[in-house]
Formats: C-alpha cells, sequence, structure tokens
DNA sequence: TCTGCGATGTTACATTATAACGTTTGGCCA
DNA sequence: TGGCCAAACGTTATAATGTAACATCGCAGA
C-alpha cells in the first residue's frame, strides 16, 4: 500500500493552511510507516507525536509531559524522552538542537536530517525539504576530506507572515 | 594597529600544525580586539578564552568550572557562564549548540555565526570560513521570504585524519 | 578622593536529560 | 492454550546544563 503523500511543501508553514490536514496526514503516514516497518507506535509514542502536531511550534519534551500530567497521565521524564527517541529514530520528529525541542517531520518517507527556518516571532520552524543544500555541505566538507554523517542546520530569523505584520 | 593574521584556514585543525601558535595568535587577536574595541578581558575572561584555546575540541562550560577548581578558583557557574557570554558577544568563542560546548572562533575579526565541521572520532571540530555557505542558505531562505538572523550549522562526520588510520 | 557602573561572588534554583532496575505486555512458538 | 522472551513502560534517583537574584568589589573617570 502506498503511502499517503503528505503535500507539504517548503513554504507551507509560514502560510495560511488548514492545520487539521497536517496533522491528519502526519499521523496517518506514521502509521502507515510504522505498520510497513514492523514498528509498534504505542499509545505513548502516537499521543507525543499527535502532541508535537498540534502546532508547527517546536515542543520542550516538558511541555509534553506536562500535557500528559493534564490528561491524568502521571509520566516521569523517562517515558516521554523513550518516545520522542523512537519517533527520531524512524524520522518522525526531529529535535532542534538550538532550542532543546522537538517537532515533526514533514518527509519521514526517508531518512534525512532536518534542516529549519525558525521565526523569532511567532516561533514556528519550517523544515526545509530541498536537499540541494545538504549536497552542498557535503561537498564542501568532502573538499577537505571530510565524511559527512549527519548535520544539523537551523536558521533563526523572520518568517513572511511576521514580516509583513511589522 | 593592524590585528594580526591568524593564518589558520578551514583545513589547519584536522591537520598537523603548531598548536601553539593556534593559541598565541588566538589570544593576542584578542587582547587586540578588546583593546581596540574598548573591552576588558580581564581575568577570568582570558583564562577561559586560554582554556577552551587549549585544543581544538569543543569545550563544556562545567569543564572549564573544574580546571578552575584545580586552579584554585573557587568559582560557581555564573562567573563561566558570564565569561563565556562575554567572548561569544565579542566573537572570540562561538557555542555548539549540537554539543553544548564552546570552541574558540578563528576568525573573530568580524562578526558572523560559525559554521563546523566535526570529527565523531577525535572530536575535534574545524570552523569554516567560508561564507559562501551561508550565502547559499540566506539566498534559500530569501526565496521564501524569510529574513535570516542567525544560523547553527554543525555537521557531524569522520575527519580525514581519522579516516586515514581507521 | 569620590562615585557609579560594570564585573564578580554567592546562593539558590530552573531546565533538560539519563542511569538503573523492576514490572508489565504483547507476540511467538511448543 | 500456556509459557517464554524481548521490548515497552513505570519508578526513583540523579546527572548535566544553564539562570535569577542580589550582595559586593573594584576600576575608570569626574
Ligand atoms: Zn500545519
Ligand atoms: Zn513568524
Ligand atoms: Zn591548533
Ligand atoms: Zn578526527
Amino acid at each position: 500500500m502506498p503511502i499517503p503523500k503528505n503535500d507539504m511543501t517548503d513554504s507551507t508553514v509560514f502560510t495560511k493552511h488548514d492545520h487539521q490536514l497536517c496533522i491528519q496526514e502526519a499521523l496517518d503516514t506514521a502509521k502507515e510507516i510504522c505498520k510497513s516497518n514492523g514498528l509498534r507506535l504505542t499509545d505513548t509514542r502516537l499521543r507525543v507525536l499527535e502532541l508535537i502536531w498540534q502546532s508547527h511550534t517546536p515542543v520542550g519534551a516538558y511541555e509534553i509531559l506536562a500535557k500528559f500530567s493534564e490528561e491524568g497521565r502521571n509520566s516521569a521524564p523517562p517515558t516521554v524522552y523513550r518516545a520522542l527517541e523512537f519517533l527520531q529514530e524512524n524520522n518522525l520528529v526531529h529535535r532542534l538542537a538550538s532550542l532543546n525541542a522537538f517537532i515533526g517531520c514533514i518527509a519521514p518517507e526517508h531518512g534525512h536530517q532536518g534542516s529549519f527556518l525558525i521565526c523569532k516571532k511567532c516561533s514556528k520552524a519550517q523544515e526545509l525539504t530541498s536537499r540541494e543544500l545538504e549536497k552542498d555541505i557535503q561537498a564542501l566538507a568532502g573538499k577537505q576530506g571530510f565524511t559527512v554523517d549527519n548535520m544539523t542546520l537551523e536558521v533563526s530569523g523572520v518568517c513572511p507572515r511576521c514580516k509583513a505584520e511589522a
């Protein structure tokens, strides 16, 4: 069964869009991926993923923990961190090192590192799907004999929407 | 008085070199910059910078604190973090978000964000001095109407030296 | 010398993340 | 079906990183 294609692009996050659809698609895709790879998307893991997808704003582990608490789950940090670990390993979420926070991956079908534009005003983060930059970086590193394993690219600035408002 | 030019290049770190010279030049340059900008490079700040420059391996704040302790200074975390803040503000060191660690800047004369190649084997980090990549990223972000403020680029992999050994 | 501000000292605490070990659960095979 | 194993989860404690707040010190300029 083909994985339903998430139609998010590099410019979805910072424009008006049907976010319910983002959530829907992200969760459906996650379920598909786990199913076809024999991975167990348990309650905890699914709920963490849902909470992360509530917005395009990166979420801290302890925020998730707090939501869990509100929902009556009395979980300790390892519960959340383990779920996040699973989701990261399977490319369903990325961790933003510059924020100590997590965000849903918009193209989890194929493994990749995330590159992000992060708006300082509205806090939303847009994942870049173009692999060109990664190739450029790889090329640059290669020129020095350096073999790239993975990379962190997090660009902070102001998104078009927030710029328009100001 | 012209600032002495640090002759480090994009490939210095991962090759054999006179590291005493690295240290010497880094400290001299720092002194020059502070002098000509009316900044106070105090004992604490200088010592932190020296400790960071002991190697090309990023250093954690608490490692510095431990060194301070060994040296008889009984400092608390804020002492070190404040020195690091000063050094960062003045482009003398960079913080690597993916490691929670700090490293000396090899070109502090002009403000810039640091981009790094980080070897998983030897832990050394090479700052990239080419501003091309930054421009590419800026261009890519610009295409989406995003204004870049600053960026984090940290590439993890294996350096040529370590590759040769294996 | 006085004075004010920037630098430092000190205490306490916040935030993020993990180690270690015991318990449960869900799928697999006899 | 029943027992077994590994993976997932619960629980406790603690590690690692980073800051807030306020007191004190000390240097540069008036
Ligand atoms: Zn959305
Ligand atoms: Zn914005
Ligand atoms: Zn060196
Ligand atoms: Zn190496």
